[in-house]
DNA sequence: GTTTTTGAACTGACTGGTCAGTGCAAAAAT
DNA sequence: ATTTTTGCACTGACCAGTCAGTTCAAAAAC
């Protein structure tokens, strides 16, 4: 007998089941917790067994992890080419900043609940997949953090910044003003939000109009 | 905001009680979240019996809402006083949205636990404590409306800014950056971290340092 | 003497994790 | 071509443990 492997490269049925999964444990722990969440639960909104969440993760903790995983990876993976596509188009670190406020909102806008859940576990101490999240989080910080040092260096932003607070901030900024747009004025364009963030990054809340 | 207003039958013994659980909720909820915090650990860590906690409160839940609300109460008076005194001071609109990113990070400073509590909690949805939470933080995110709004009136801010959405950024801001600073750069002063934080408000990122 | 706290025992519902067994499609044997 | 075997993916009843909430007599604090 061959071993799932070689059979046509790793089977298509598992990897569905995982993704369903997935996408039930996320909006159930989006809205919940993950404590107040049971695997009955997640089993139930994903239309499988409750054995086959077992069959597929090693635990609730482990599901839970490798959606984190699987998640900040995807968010992580558009920052980065948000900054390369303006680095290419020979744009300026501040239009590159500016892609990634859009890639930031463009991702929320399409995982919502991924979000919420990211935001709530984040400062979070003492729970078994903290290093996970820690590692995860600077993958993606460090993408904000990246384009601030190159514009720092190129003379484009000051040199009295500290690169990695205001990473740390514009996070912040994208992250609860996208969170305040899916949750109180959902109707709002994409567009309008992102122009409302623009101004404030760009300085041009004070002043004239 | 400590004394027990005028309330007539307000024992200070009881109240000094329910001081000891507040304390003890909040870490522990800070750390684990609600659900996987037990009322057993609470009472321990408060140093009083399980009893005691159902003496003073109807259940843990309406232990957490009091709490929420005992919180953000402190946040909002303090946002106030900072709009205000900044005011009478003879301050524009801008020196009031810096004095109120101080007070928010005194806040912080002061309340950690509390902050990583709330900000997990607040874009939860179907939670028995949802609404609660919804009027306590608009109570906190008008304090920085209003002063937004008063800028736009004397023309000290653009009349283009969206109020509730740069309100949000603004509030996301202090947030992430201040639970980023407690949480992987303890040692920096509030100086600091505030003076990084009035940079990026005042748009002098971008530009000549 | 009234209010508040104690502390331990108890209940009943719920939950993470287990495991013996089922279904099925491809491979092997005939 | 047909029968048999293999093993992956999945199932769902079940178990052992946990936890919110209750009860209450007695002590302590006021």
């Amino acid at each position: 007998m061959e071993s799932s492997s070689a059979r046509s490269g790793g089977s298509t049925r598992r990897e569905a089941t995982r993704q369903k999964l997935y996408e039930a444990a996320v909006t159930l722990i989006a809205e919940q917790g993950f404590s107040a969440t049971t695997v009955d639960e997640i089993a139930e909104r994903a239309g499988v067994a409750k054995g086959t969440v077992y069959y597929n993760f090693a635990s609730k903790s482990v599901l839970f992890e490798e959606l984190l995983r699987h998640g900040v990876g995807l968010l992580t993976a558009s920052l980065r080419e948000a900054a390369e596509r303006t680095d290419r188009e020979g744009g300026g670190k501040v239009d590159a900043l500016d892609a990634m406020i859009r890639a930031g909102l463009v991702f929320i806008d399409r995982y919502p609940a991924f979000t919420q859940l990211y935001v709530a576990e984040l400062w979070r101490t003492n729970r078994a997949w903290q290093s996970t999240l820690m590692v995860v989080r600077q993958e993606a910080v460090a993408v904000v953090e990246g384009v601030l040092r190159e514009g720092v260096a190129d003379g484009e932003f000051s040199d009295e910044i500290d690169v990695q607070l205001t990473a740390a901030a514009l996070v912040g900024m994208v992250l609860v003003a996208a969170l305040d747009w899916k949750s109180f004025q959902p109707e709002r364009s994409l567009d309008d939000v992102h122009a409302a963030l623009s101004r404030l990054l760009q300085g041009r809340v004070s002043g004239r109009g």
